[in-house]
Order: C-alpha cells, then structure tokens, then sequence
DNA sequence: ATAGCCTTGAGA
DNA sequence: TCTCAAGGCTAT
C-alpha cells in the first residue's frame, strides 16, 4: 500500500482495522471491502443470533456477518459501487467523490495544525472506536455533598441539591461504543442539519453520496442528545413564575419578576450541564468549579441564541417567551445596563452575520463549560481533552456545513471572546444590584454571583 | 468464509 | 505514464 499516503493513519469505520483506501464509497480496511465484496456479488442474506445490534470490531468482525453488513450500510458502503458486470480497473463515478474528499482531509488537518491541534484518524473516533481510548474517564467515586443548596429550587424540584442523585456510568467503557453505533451517521445528519440551504456544494445534498467526512460528527449528534426541549422549559418557567407571583406577591413585569426568571434559567442551565455526555462523569467538586466560573457565559448565550433565533430589532424575547421594548428598558437605564444592552445587540448582529447555527451553538456551550482557564480542577487533562475534543468537532463541522466559508472556526472563536466579554459586563451589572433585597435570598443567582467572588 | 496480496485498466 | 479503486486469487 505504497500509495497510500493520507488513509494511512485512519481508521475503518466499520471495523476500527487500518484503512488500506477508499472502497465502495468511503475509507474502509482491505477485509471491510473485501467482506463487502462478497456480500452483495453473492447476493448473500445473513441472520443474527443476538439482537442485530452485535459489536463489530477488529476481533469480533466474523463473528455476526448480519451485523457487519447492517453497519456497512449504515456507515455509507456504496452498494452500486460493487461492479455487476464484475469489469477490473479503471474508474467509477465516484472517483471525483473521492479526490473532494481527499482534499477536505488535508484542508481540515492543516487547519487543526495551524490551530495547534492533532491531527487524529478521525474527529469522532474518540466516542466509538474500540480500539483506542484516548479519553480520560476519571474514576467516578462516591458523590460528595454539594455546597450549592437552595431551599426555593428544593421546593419547587424536590431536589435537595444540584449536584446530587446523578446517576453515573461506573465504567470508564462506556463512550466505546457509541449509542448510534456509526461513527458517522449521514442519515441522522441530514436530519439534524435539516435542508442543505447552507451547505451548498456538499455531496450529502446531492442525494448521491456521504464521504465519512461530509455527516456530521459523532460528538455533535452526542451533544444535541443533550438539549433540554425548549419548550418544556419555557412552560416549566412560565408556570413556575406564575406560582411565586402568586406566592409572593411579585406582581408585574419589572426588575424582581427579570431576577426571578434569570434564576429560573440558571437552574435549567445547571440542569443541563449535569446531564450533559462528559460533565456528569466529572466529579461533583469539580462540575461545581467549572459551573461557577462559567454559569453566566452560559446564560448570555441563553440569552443572545434566542434573540438570533426569534428576536427582532429594538426588542427583547424573554425566555418566556414574552417581549420587551427595548428603547423602554434601556431610557430610564443606568449606564451599564445601557451599555451591556448595546453590546449584547452587537454580537446579536454578529452572530447573525455568521450565521452560526444551533449545532455551532450547541458546540459553543461545551465550549464555555469545558474552560480550561478554571483553576484548581481535579480533572484538569479531563477537561482539556474535552475542550480539544470540541474544538475538532467544531472546526470539522464548519469546514464540512460552510466549505464556502474557509474561516468561519475562526470567526466563531473570535465571537466567543466576545460573549465572555459581554458575560463579564452582565456579571458587573447583577453584582452591582442588591438582589437579595429585590428577591428572596435563597436563589440560584445569588449563590452563583456569591460562589465566584468567595472561592479562589 | 476470511483477508492479505495481486492484477487490471479508465482517467488524470 | 502513473494512479488507485475496482475485481481476482489463494493460504488460512
């Protein structure tokens, strides 16, 4: 295998063996193909033993053909790519395929170089190959107290505390096989990413082929697995409002009804960083070391994806829905608030003009909880591995989703210095309002602001 | 049946 | 002429 000089270091998404080159359609190993081959030359129909969701993998692959066969297909095998006139040589359709593809591969492992990232087989491989485990799962013992109570939310969740009763994976085994199985998934892709409007020129659009490097990788489908539905929360919030309005008699819409809702929005915030793939394996103490430095990124972000999704000029969507007059909120403003509100409509319009999308969005929040700025992490090499993780999903998915758009990594990262500048205002501006006496004492928001200014 | 190596031949 | 992804061959 002389020539091979860019699949050398891959590996075969169905099997994990070494990738001797492109077969039927995509980077596969010589027994892949060969297994494929035969196959469909041979008309052959297998059956599965087990449950037809066996493990396939460099030692196992014999064992259930039904199963290699099933994630041959599912990975992107190229039934018409196997000859039915049986010709040798020569070139097939979708030899063009496979130079785009080539050249997307060196694009985006220079990229990652010039970003001073490595340059490993596959963005994805982390989650699902079994044969390399570069993660480091900490061990996960037993959960310690939290020190972040709140006696509204253990009321209204019945929940003593944030960080307790998570359930976690024991084994350190567990992301080696990935719950979607495929190490990419082009249909599950196509789904996600929705219509092709923004990804012209891209194979997957024409209906005709998914090179592994065109779906979208693995950690994204993973990390949109962990969204909260929109919905839910905005009614649970809603509802939740209502309540303490009527409980406490906070009526109306100004500056305690603003606190109370943001408190309410740090607990979903919360709630979904405990749930989330690779922070709930974290340990307590350390989730709460990387919340508290992140919380408010977390929820300028909240904050400025709904007013890109649903806002419109000169008003704010609040998470209830609910829209607010801007020029009303900031004319009778102190000057900070006027200027975070100024700043915020900036990178509104930043992010707009990026066009950064919900999966680019969702990257941006592992991001921010992953900060690798946080001291005092126990896990510190856990965390970097994530972020870099991140990263590569991020930088592949922008290269693959906008190839029109060769900077848009760069431009992301640059808008989220941007946010965190734009978080570190909004942060002044709560600090410097007397929230406990506009609103109970016992809240989210409190403790967070609190939690920051006391540790370190 | 599997999988490593060999041969073929259209297109760059 | 060279490349490299098809199909073919064969020991295990």
């Amino acid at each position: 295998m002389q020539y091979m000089s860019d699949a050398d270091l891959d590996v075969c998404p169905v099997c994990g063996d070494a990738v001797s080159g492109y077969h039927y359609g995509l980077l596969t190993c010589e027994s892949c193909k060969g297994f494929f081959k035969r196959t469909v030359q041979n008309n052959k129909s297998y059956t599965c033993s087990e449950t037809q969701d066996c493990r396939i993998d460099k030692t196992q692959r014999k064992r259930c053909p039904f199963c290699r066969f099933q994630k041959c297909l599912r990975v992107g095998m190229r039934l018409e790519a196997v000859r039915a006139d049986r010709m040798r040589g020569g070139r097939n359709r979708f030899g063009p395929m496979y130079k785009r593809h080539r050249a997307l591969k060196q694009q985006k492992n220079a990229l990652l170089q010039s970003h001073g990232l490595k340059v490993e087989y596959h963005a994805t491989d982390v989650i699902s190959s079994p044969t390399r485990t570069p993660l480091n799962f900490p061990n996960i013992t037993t959960t310690p107290s939290n020190t972040i109570t709140s006696d509204l939310h253990q009321q209204t969740h019945s929940s003593n505390s944030f960080f307790q009763n998570q359930t976690r994976y024991e084994s350190p085994h567990h992301y080696h096989v990935s719950p979607l199985g495929a190490l990419y998934s082009p249909i599950h892709a196509m789904a996600v990413i929705g219509d092709c409007s923004g990804i012209s020129g891209q194979a997957h659009c024409s209906g005709s082929f998914s090179p592994q490097g065109s779906a979208l990788p693995q950690l994204l489908v993973e990390f949109l697995h962990c969204e909260l539905d929109e919905l839910q929360v905005q009614s649970k919030i809603i509802g939740r409002l209502q309540q303490m309005q009527g409980e406490g008699g906070w009526g109306g819409y100004g500056e305690t009804h603003m606190y109370l809702m943001v408190d309410q929005m740090l607990f979903y915030i919360v709630e979904w960083a405990r749930g989330s793939v690779f922070f709930k394996e974290l340990k307590v103490s350390d989730q709460m070391k990387l919340l508290h430095h992140c919380w408010c990124d977390l929820l300028a972000l909240d904050i400025v994806s709904r007013q890109v999704q649903h806002g419109r000029q000169g008003s704010l969507v609040l998470v209830t829905g609910q829209e607010v007059d801007l020029p009303a909120l900031v004319t009778p403003a102190g000057p900070l608030l006027r200027t975070l509100v100024q700043k915020g409509q900036e990178l509104v319009e930043a992010f707009r003009k990026l066009q950064v999308d919900r999966n680019e969005m969702v990257c941006f929040k592992f991001l921010i909880l992953f900060n690798t700025d946080v001291k005092h992490v126990e896990n510190q090499s856990f965390v970097e591995n994530v972020k870099e993780q991140v990263h590569r999903a991020l930088l592949e998915y922008t290269l693959c989703a906008f190839p029109q758009f060769l900077d848009k990594f760069d431009q992301l990262l640059l808008c989220l210095l941007d946010l965190r500048a734009l978080s570190t205002l909004a942060e002044e501006y709560l600090c410097s309002k007397d929230i406990c006496g506009e609103v109970p004492c016992n809240n989210l928001l409190n403790e967070l602001l609190h939690a920051k200014h006391h540790s370190v």
